[in-house]
DNA sequence: ACCTGAACACCGTTCAAGT
DNA sequence: ACCTGAACACCGTTCAAGT
């Protein structure tokens, strides 16, 4: 019993709080009446699939992934999840753990199915493929994305299959046994390493004054003190990590990813023939 | 005005709650007879630095940088901060615009002089030189590293300097001015994108139990339907991404990690030469 | 077994008021 | 200019009690 002291993350509320009436807009759900926030959970579903349907692990999922996709991770809370199913908060808690179990349950309903089938492709084209797959998928949820990282500590869960299948490529491109883990975490770490920057959230959702703040920064930029910098300032705005006011959903980063790609794939072969 | 309704991040508690056992042991600095939960700021600086010393910003970031050392991004608060340095979480709010705007200093004094001076060494060296004193940050402020990715939309205080530097040292590798921007961004996905992983925090801090957990679903992955998988379990575990339940902070990836930072060498020689 | 209803101990942020 | 003191509207999580 370490009783190590945990905590909380939260972030960016920016809240009106002017007397509620940003409050008043979205909570349709509460209690006209009641002047107490009680969630009024009513008549089952107040916008999930089956109205009568059973309240399952699946659902909880499904409806987090919903919030995420919608709110975003911040606007992401277990409250809104159980707000949108109809039900109090902790009725969530019969079928989650904790608000952590949730979200890697959403990053594995995420990431299933990433990768390709085996011995239908040349190496390369495979790893291509699983990259581009895994790329997709993060575009499609670009806020889960922003998880996956987090998640890739240790989650049994996230597919055996993947694994073995890559597993199985890189020694059908003639990997050694004695570096296979190596080669391994190289894969994956190539896989989500772009994309989880690419598709990283704006830190404002005021994109607007985002944009005009950074131009002037970039004004700023003294020209002597950094040349090379200033020259290229043109063609990197909003095209290039740090120097964007735009995430890959909006301003999607196409040539740099495939060009990530090609030098892994031709590291790759380069280190797979010297060993 | 597009009130766009946002909220929070909040992460595994775990709270004790049994009527404040815990609290009693942690908030010494607590009114002991008001029962109302004043912070009581008392006598400036409860363990900062100066005990007169003025509140700045950079007082501010650094006792963030502590407490996020400390307790991890989890345990990470304004009130906390606030509380450590011995006054009212509001007076944080005259030197920080918000949670985030403290967040994203954080990372930049993390970050800060990660650059190596240019013209000293041969590129593929001065690149490996990059990416390992980028690595070597991250291990040393772990929680920290999980930060920056999300700080990669748009940071402009993220020292214009390194990325002088980098695009001096691409030229100077003979990349094509049409293509600095692309390369550019394969450094930058390259130079975080395996340690934000390699430093990723365990979800729980019960790493005893969570281990055997994974040994224990390990061990029922039938061998017959993943027989490569199975037949390399014993040299992944804890060492492979996904396969480990401690982060690099315990069980470093050197290995993985210069095998990553080779292939990116050679990949982007191949790629420098090729065009 | 599954959920309600209410409580607990926190949050980030705002705002008047003090100095 | 900088900070106090208190409030507001949220959180995640727990726990008895209902069905």
């Amino acid at each position: 019993m370490t009783t190590s002291r945990e905590k909380t993350v939260r972030t960016a509320k920016k809240a009106v709080n002017v007397k509620d009436t940003a409050a008043a807009k979205t909570s349709t759900r509460r209690s006209l009446v009641g002047n107490s926030a009680v969630p009024v959970p009513r008549a089952r579903a107040a916008k999930g699939a089956a109205p009568g349907a059973a309240l399952t692990k699946e659902r909880i999922v499904t409806a987090a992934i919903e919030q995420i996709d919608r709110n975003g991770l911040m606007g992401f809370s277990l409250r809104d999840v159980a707000r949108s199913l109809g039900v109090y908060p902790a009725a969530v808690y019969w079928h989650v753990a904790t608000r952590d179990d949730l979200l890697a349950s959403v990053v594995e309903a995420t990431m299933a199915d990433v990768a390709p089938e085996t011995g239908k492709l040349p190496w390369q084209d495979w790893f291509r493929e699983l990259f581009s797959r895994c790329r997709e998928v993060m575009r499609r949820h670009p806020n889960v994305a922003q998880l996956v990282g987090g998640q890739l500590v240790a989650n049994a869960s996230l597919s055996p299959g993947m694994i073995d299948r890559i597993l199985t490529v890189l020694i059908a491109a003639g990997c050694q046994e004695a570096r296979i883990v190596e080669m391994y975490n190289v894969v994956i770490a190539t896989m989500v390493g772009f994309s989880t920057l690419e598709f990283a959230s704006s830190p404002t959702d005021d994109p607007g004054t985002w944009a005009a703040q950074l131009q002037e920064k970039a004004h700023a930029i003294r020209a002597l003190e950094y040349p090379t910098l200033a020259r290229h300032l043109p063609a990197m705005a909003n095209r290039a990590f740090i120097v964007r006011w735009q995430n890959g959903t909006e301003a999607p980063m196409d040539s740099s990813f495939t060009a990530y790609v090609e030098v892994a794939i031709a590291g790759m072969e380069q280190v797979l023939a010297r060993q």
